[in-house]
DNA sequence: TTAATGCATGAACAGATATTCATGTGTTAT
DNA sequence: ATAACACATGAATATCTGTTCATGCATTAA
């Protein structure tokens, strides 16, 4: 209890302020750690993850999403403009409706992956 | 390659527009999106992407992570704070340092998941 | 043709967030 | 004791992002 360093591997570096960035272990690079946090930045927000849990089970149109999101169309539709862009989802048009599905089956991976962890953890 | 509609599931619903929310299929609960997306939103920040590579190969002090990622200490001390309040790392105090560890494997995980997915689908 | 519907989109706005800057606290060195 | 160092933190700032609002376009209904 009284050594605190009790469970630390001993064969850390301990560099510490060696002040020669080389010498410490590579970071990730900025660019890829950019593009990795752009790829979490899309499951960053509720309304976008309510959205793809609708879409990986049923195809919609904007107006269902609407409702059953209790979100404007208007803010749907730029939900799904962003979802688009990012081609996690088809769409096809019928008529004036517009029918989305999710395309991309790893995101929706992702989503139950977390979706699990936080049922067994209270993150918080 | 006319028909649109060929890989589309047929026993899809097609509700469109009935108007009654709970004919829809029950979305994420909101609370639970937002637990979700705050969890996404912790991955979501380049610079936090890298502390955390780094801490989970290595055990490092403040100082450290800002030579290594190029940060200023008070950037990389705001980013840990963070990382601290939501107990993905750990940390000791020896001297005038304080050195952190990654302590979420979860996360890890999470993070080398969409680290690979990356390197083999340029998600752009 | 005219009106209404479904959706998309740009601009404006509000809220969140990451960094810098200034400052404070505790520890070590001189 | 005094100075330098390592780190933490609050405030201010800038940037990003999601929504609303107004509008436009295409399609269907009247």
């Amino acid at each position: 209890m009284t050594d605190v360093n009790l469970n630390i591997l001993d064969e850390e570096p301990q560099l510490c302020e060696s002040s020669d960035r080389t010498a410490y272990p590579p970071a990730l690079a900025l660019e890829k750690a950019q593009r990795m946090a752009d790829f979490f930045g899309l499951l960053a927000d509720a309304n976008r993850l309510r959205i793809i849990s609708l879409l990986a089970d049923t195809e919609l149109c904007v107006g269902d999403l609407s409702i059953a999101l209790e979100m404007s169309d208007s803010a749907v539709s730029h939900q799904l403009k962003t979802l688009r862009a990012l081609r996690l989802v088809r769409y096809r048009k019928q008529g004036r409706h517009v029918f989305y599905q999710l395309l991309d089956r790893h995101v929706f991976d992702l989503y139950n992956t977390v979706l699990e962890h936080l049922d067994e953890s209270a993150i918080e």
